[in-house]
DNA sequence: ATAATTGCAAATGCTTTGCTTGTGA
DNA sequence: TCACAAGCAAAGCATTTGCAATTAT
């Protein structure tokens, strides 16, 4: 698994500490939407003297450079995810909290619309899914 | 304008004190969506000595209770609306802050199918578009 | 009488920031 | 060399909470 945020920031000229190389890479190997704690813990058995803040700085500067993406979840901190081509939404589950990434054009093209309709540009927008499992 | 909050505590057995009056009064009449600043401000004009602690604890009862309705726009605080009999979604304007209800059943379907198609119920959901006016 | 509520200030929890020391895309 | 970054602890901010005093759907 190569370290695709590194190479995104080597692309946008943003500078690589050893720090930053190393949050770049955690973050381009969680499958998950880790929050800065976890992302802390997880950098830490690389670099233990990485301190807290240092995350906190460097998620924020890779979220303005378009790498990385932040959520803001119903009740709970802020978590990351590695930028992808594509653009998703997702589904929480309310009982386990596991995130599951969904694609619907039809709802995407929907909201340009409605936007629209209201005499707006739809510059961004935020789709979340609350949910719980169906047992068959 | 009639105090609906004061009434649907009434029916759901909540109980009100003069303070909850005031806080049901202020989110009665209120247009907009106010965050706990704004309203605390705004029932300061009819009790001066209210607290801000006890406005806190009242959007929270209140949502608990399923009277008001909560929501965490992007990078601002809780903003809070009188629940109303059809659900709605919001778009925000990115430059002014103002924010515009809107309904659209399609999108509303398409989001029970996704959860579905997925093996899940759908119990909430969250929709925000963030737009800028188009000038015409 | 008494269980709930208030106001106040202190405590929380997450995130940011000032400052000094360290570093090098 | 020297602008930028890191580490640490302190500060910020929105929100919650402990507690003593007050109130009463």
């Amino acid at each position: 698994m190569k370290n695709i945020i590194e190479e995104k920031c080597l692309k946008k000229g943003v500078r690589l500490t050893d720090q930053r190389k190393l949050v770049a890479k955690v973050m381009s190997e969680s499958e998950d939407h880790p929050d800065v704690d976890e992302l802390h813990r997880r950098v830490s058995d690389l670099d233990s003297k990485i301190s807290i803040a240092t995350v906190y700085r460097t998620v924020k500067l890779f979220e303005e450079a378009g790498v990385v993406a932040k959520h803001d979840f119903k009740g709970n901190k802020a978590r990351y995810e590695s930028t992808t081509d594509e653009h998703h939404d997702h589904l929480i589950d309310i009982n386990t909290g596991e995130i599951i990434e969904f694609v619907n054009e039809d709802i995407e093209k929907l909201q340009t619309e409605v936007a629209e309709k209201l005499g707006y540009k739809l510059v961004d927008h935020r789709l979340e899914l609350y949910g719980s499992k169906i047992k068959k």
